[in-house]
DNA sequence: CAGATGTCAGTAATACTGAAATTG
DNA sequence: CCAATTTCAGTACTACTGACATCT
């Protein structure tokens, strides 16, 4: 909305890894959520869809698996989705535990428009770096990232 | 018959700047948790005496100000922090509408106890970078946070 | 029997919104 | 009248836990 009147915060703060951390992934959350609101959806429902598209029809588990979603958030997620007619829950004849996920054509279509929303909230971000330092950026978090 | 398929993230996830900045905040933010967990607290009581000590006695709202806490949620945590005798609630004499908050005794004793257990956490966290990258990262993270 | 899966119920922590009462 | 402060009530999103029935 409008610029908060530049909060300094203290030092101990300010050069605070886990801090800085947290105040930079809010700030690119409340881009993110801005951009898939216009499609209408939230994180959640990015991530289940990018997901899908990437390794193709799965079972619940493993689609919550890749993208880091717990499974028991994984089925209200995906029942908004089916609501919506962006995925197809349907039975794994092979393993009768799971459903086999599976993404529309809809779903496709606006997996489409959040990712071109998303690039453009990642444009925004990334901003204030140059190109040298947004890929030094993406090696560093990577690194951290892989530390789990 | 299990070829564990070891669901890694999509491409696209692992190489959206705001994805890889949501896990590596996500991984800090359990690492800070356990250790605040240690002397009994949370990120918001941390934030608020760090702040306090920093800057002094000040009213709830420049506090809230100065560390990134929206007013309403500054009232609660400043309870529980009262609660337990670590700050001080007293009306400002200058501005009947405000309360200056102090610091206690055990209030410092207790954040230095939490700045130790968090000085662990940051090392946990960055023991995957060099020296170097460390100080690139805080760099990098630094003009993130500064473009809000 | 152990283990995986889908589902449901509930909680925690952070972030945010709206409104009321008081005071400047 | 307008603005700032404290407070309360409630919401949103992500993350996580525990349990249960079903199936491998």
């Amino acid at each position: 909305m409008e610029p908060a009147p530049a909060p300094q915060a203290p030092a101990r703060l300010n050069t605070t890894p886990s801090w800085l951390l947290g105040q930079a992934a809010t700030h690119a959350h409340r881009l993110v959520a801005e951009a898939l609101g216009t499609v209408g959806v939230r994180g959640y429902h990015y991530r289940l869809l990018a997901a899908l598209a990437e390794i193709g029809p799965t079972s619940q588990a493993d689609l919550g698996r890749s993208c880091g979603i717990d499974r028991s958030d994984v089925v209200a997620a995906l029942n908004d989705l089916a609501d919506r007619g962006l995925v197809e829950r349907s039975p794994d004849p092979g393993d009768r535990r799971r459903n086999v996920i599976t993404l529309t054509v809809a779903g496709r279509r606006d997996l489409r428009r959040m990712e071109d929303a998303l690039d453009r909230a990642q444009d925004t971000l990334l901003a204030p770096l140059s190109r040298a330092d947004r890929d030094q950026l993406i090696r560093l978090l990577s690194t951290l990232v892989a530390e789990r």
